[in-house]
RNA sequence: CGGGGCGUGGCGCAGUCUGGUAGCGCACUUGCUUUGGGAGCAAGGAGUCGGAGGUUCAAAUCCUCUCGCCCCGACCA
């Protein structure tokens, strides 16, 4: 592309030439000639022809003309100069961008309306999807994030769902505050341990102004004892419980708060790891360990549940090791998740606490011997990470998919018309249909915006992850019925089917949708599962292990059970026991690692 | 805290090497034509080029100093 011509043969020949120089052409248009473009010429005069432009620019004024323009320029340029300033050559800007019309209509595709696939860069994707879909954006502090309202009305329906459980098993709901006596924190040996690398810490309780302006922490306003921002509650509630606890009457105490906590943490990421993030903190307090312990159990299996049955994301169940379970914690118990990149996510943990908080805080009852007993605590959570595991598990290239038991819109109605005959028909039909659907208790809305073609709004529905579009055009009104489009196939497509359509008559358009949506919802949790299933392995070999661990997935492999053969993986491979799963048949064999024998296998994996 | 990258209309970027009227795509506004898989044409609005100094007739571009963000590592749910 490299046209380069002297500026003598420029005045010489007095007809237009294109100068390369960067990525821009040159045009220089003489009176009474046509465009063209010059041959490619040699290169030798490149420097010249250089300088000679650098004189061009001299010579007088360059209008820059949009590249929309180009297509006006007259084929001959007329003797009289076309510009307001009497300049008789102009300058056309045309960068990398600005390369020829197919080119450009195929880059605007790529880049600007489809998300980065999940293929070409899988952390992209996410984020791509995340903010895409408006779950959340970034907030003017580092590592913070704003959840915008389709990601807060996820949480809200995951909140209702889990509270409903937690209050059926008789627990009642509390809100301890934010901030914490630093002092409480070193209480618990471990627990400092743990967290306080990253705690925000409060020294000073008011703001002055700052020499040179603006203001800051006043000098004279400084806290006698500093105060933490709680990354987890377990100090405060647990100096609370020393109050309320007496006797044996008392217990079991259990108790949930809804809160956001602070962890202030190097790197963050959208969802999976925030500097605050929202989350739910229950606290229980027991008479008996095997009573804390049935606690911890019960909940892990709520938790399972909830992941399976409302967010469609298949579970392993287990204990952490040591290495990695709760600072203060006697165990651990979790529930991981596999993303689609095959790494693992921790999607909620419960903690067996034992008696290690009970002492530090002296929470006591007398039992019915009047003797004084320690009390026996377990502490568990969820937090709005769960949204980032369930978008990394079931939202595919097309932008986000949400289960329809935790979707706040179930469908969207999409009306199709030619004129506004057609359309006032339709859309007459569109809002029966809608009025029907809510009042069955499903979230529906209705795009009736008529700025935006179909087609677009069936990507934009898509990239929002509503479970299932509904086309209504003058055909369907005709014949009664509408077009239910599933975010995800239910079914095998049929020949030639490019996406699963299924005709709904109108006649009971909310049972066939209901029946449509737990459909869906079954689709995806045996997607999922499937998943899971195609990247587990079972391994025995540890050069093999180390290959493999590369393409990420669920490795069950035995483990002697210590920290250092834990660790040397670790180092070597960067994966993690993920846990000691609950459900892993008893089976003997050796560490993968040093040969020692093993009771079972556990599993190993990169995590989030 | 180490290594890398980037700050230019709302978003994504070109232009910086070689100083010479701030541009492109998307989005937005208006009008007409469109509408069963991301519509077309036309006309418009919108930027003190992260900030502060300096060099120069002239700085997005060169020099000095600053601030911020992102990515990759060490820590974590």
């Amino acid at each position: 592309m490299a046209l380069t011509l002297s500026m003598s043969a420029f005045q010489a020949a007095s007809s237009a030439y294109i100068f390369f120089r960067s990525k821009r052409y040159w045009v220089f248009c003489s009176p009474g000639t046509g465009l063209k473009a010059a041959p490619p010429a040699a290169r030798a005069g490149t420097a010249k022809a250089r300088s000679k432009h650098r004189t061009a620019h001299r010579i007088g004024f360059l209008p820059t003309m949009k590249r929309r323009s180009l297509s006006r320029l007259p084929a001959r340029v007329p003797s009289e100069s076309p510009w307001p300033n009497g300049a008789r050559y102009c300058k056309i800007n045309l960068s990398a961008k600005t390369a020829p019309r197919e080119d450009r209509s195929m880059a605007k595709e790529r880049d600007e309306k489809a998300i980065t696939t999940r293929s070409q860069d899988y952390s992209q994707w996410y984020q791509d999807v995340v903010l895409r879909a408006e779950m959340a954006d970034y907030s003017p502090v580092k590592g913070c994030m704003v959840i915008r309202p389709n990601g807060y009305a996820l949480w809200e329906n995951m909140q209702k769902a889990l509270d409903g459980m937690f209050k059926q098993t008789g627990h009642v709901n509390a809100y301890f505050p934010l901030f914490i006596p630093m002092s409480f924190l070193s209480k618990e040996a471990e627990h400092v341990e743990g967290f306080a690398k990253e705690c925000a810490v409060v020294t000073h309780h008011r703001l002055g102004a700052v020499e040179g302006g603006g203001v800051g922490p006043a000098p004279d306003s400084v806290l006698e004892e500093p105060l933490i921002v709680r990354p987890t509650s377990e100090t405060v509630i647990y100096a609370m419980y020393s109050k309320w606890i007496k006797s044996y009457r008392d217990l079991p105490l259990l108790l949930n708060q809804w809160a956001n906590v602070v962890r202030w943490e190097m790197r963050t990421r959208l969802f999976l790891r925030t500097t605050e993030f929202l989350w739910q903190e229950g606290h229980t307090a027991h008479a008996a360990h095997e009573e804390s312990w049935g606690e911890v159990t019960k909940i892990l299996e709520i938790y399972r549940r909830f992941a399976e049955e409302w967010m469609a994301v298949p579970v392993l169940t287990g204990v952490k090791t040591d290495a990695e379970k709760f600072a203060g914690a006697l165990k651990t118990t979790c529930i991981e998740a596999m993303m689609q990149d095959g790494k693992a996510l921790q999607a909620g943990t419960s903690h067996d606490l034992g008696q290690n908080f009970a002492k530090a805080f002296d929470v006591k009852f007398q039992d019915e011997t009047g003797g004084w007993q320690y009390c026996w605590q377990t502490s568990w959570g969820v937090s709005t990470r769960l949204i980032g595991a369930l978008i990394m598990v079931h939202s595919d290239d097309q932008g986000l998919v949400i289960p329809p038991r935790l979707a706040a819109t179930h469908a969207v109605i999409v009306p199709i018309y030619r004129d506004e005959a057609g359309k006032a028909k339709v859309l007459e039909v569109a809002r029966a249909l809608k009025e029907r659907l809510s009042a069955s208790g499903l979230g529906i809305v209705l795009d009736d915006r008529d700025t935006v073609s179909p087609g677009f709004k069936y990507n934009e529905w898509e990239l929002r992850g509503v479970p299932v579009r509904l086309e209504i055009g003058p055909r369907d009104v005709e014949q009664g019925v509408c077009v239910a489009v599933p975010r995800v196939p239910t079914r095998e497509l049929r020949e030639g089917e490019k996406r699963q359509k299924e005709t709904l008559a109108l006649d009971g358009a909310p049972e066939h949708l209901k029946a449509l949506l737990d459909d869906l919802q079954k689709a995806l949790y045996a997607r999922a599962l499937q998943f899971r299933e195609e990247h587990s392995y079972t391994i025995d070999d540890y050069a093999q292990f180390q290959a493999d661990i590369e393409k990420g997935g669920f490795f069950w492999a035995h483990w002697c059970g210590s920290g250092a053969c834990e660790a040397k993986i670790k180092d070597e491979t960067k994966a993690t026991i993920r846990c000691v799963p609950f459900e892993a048949k008893k089976e003997p064999g050796a560490c993968m690692v040093c040969g020692a024998p093993s009771e079972q296998r556990v599993v190993f994996a990169r995590a989030y």
